[in-house]
DNA sequence: GTATCATACCTCGTATAGCGAGGTATAGAG
DNA sequence: CTCTATACCTCGCTATACGAGGTATGATAC
């Protein structure tokens, strides 16, 4: 069963986007981050987030750089030019169909 | 290439059950009442509106009946008691969702 | 010493479902 | 007689969210 239902299409991809936008991190960083930001509402199984992050590297949106600390390899994502435009069009997109939803659920 | 991106997962279901809470609508009808309840934010194909409704209707969410209006046939849609409790679920976790994505969007 | 937890990465298979394109048919306007 | 709006439908493609499972290290607890 889906822990976020299925309302969650696109919504890893604006996220992870948003919060490469202030700075780096590294995946697992990323996975707490988005808990914590959300506070609780959303978090993303390793299942979602790591193939999401490939996605976004092969497209072109994040860059990647590897560092091994204390033992263990991180590997840090970026965004790139190319992501910050993703993240514009994705968040106007999220605003356009979130006001969409508010107009459904208040008014008729 | 996707009109409404991809941002849009479970959100179909949730506009129609809405909507039909509030009246029977026939398919076409809700169509256009999607795209003028959402000043045009949000306009379902389709491709997308009828195979909804059909495995909503599959689900126990909506029942049916037909009317030919004119020489048209016309589906009618209403919602079921079992309609309305899925209405009550995916509100909540659209509240939910949205109001995660909010926090990254504002904050960080 | 060893079990367990947190950290840190990954892939695979499945299921869902959004989408465009295409199909059928009637009514009414020009 | 053609074009538009109405009204229904299916098919195949693609994207992607998800759980489960796998590997490995370091730190803490027993």
């Amino acid at each position: 069963m889906a822990q976020n239902s299925s309302l969650m299409s696109g919504v890893p991809e604006l996220l992870v986007l948003r919060l490469l936008s202030a700075r780096e991190m590294y995946g697992y960083q990323l996975a707490v981050a988005i808990r914590e930001t959300t506070r609780e509402a959303i978090s993303l199984g390793e299942g979602v987030l790591y193939p999401a992050l490939h996605a976004m590297e092969n497209r072109g949106f994040l860059k990647t750089r590897r560092r091994t600390v204390s033992g263990r390899t991180r590997v840090y994502y970026a965004s790139t030019p190319k992501g910050r435009r993703r993240l514009n069009e994705l968040s106007q997109e999220w605003r356009r169909i979130a006001g969409g939803v508010e107009w459904v659920l208040a008014g008729i």
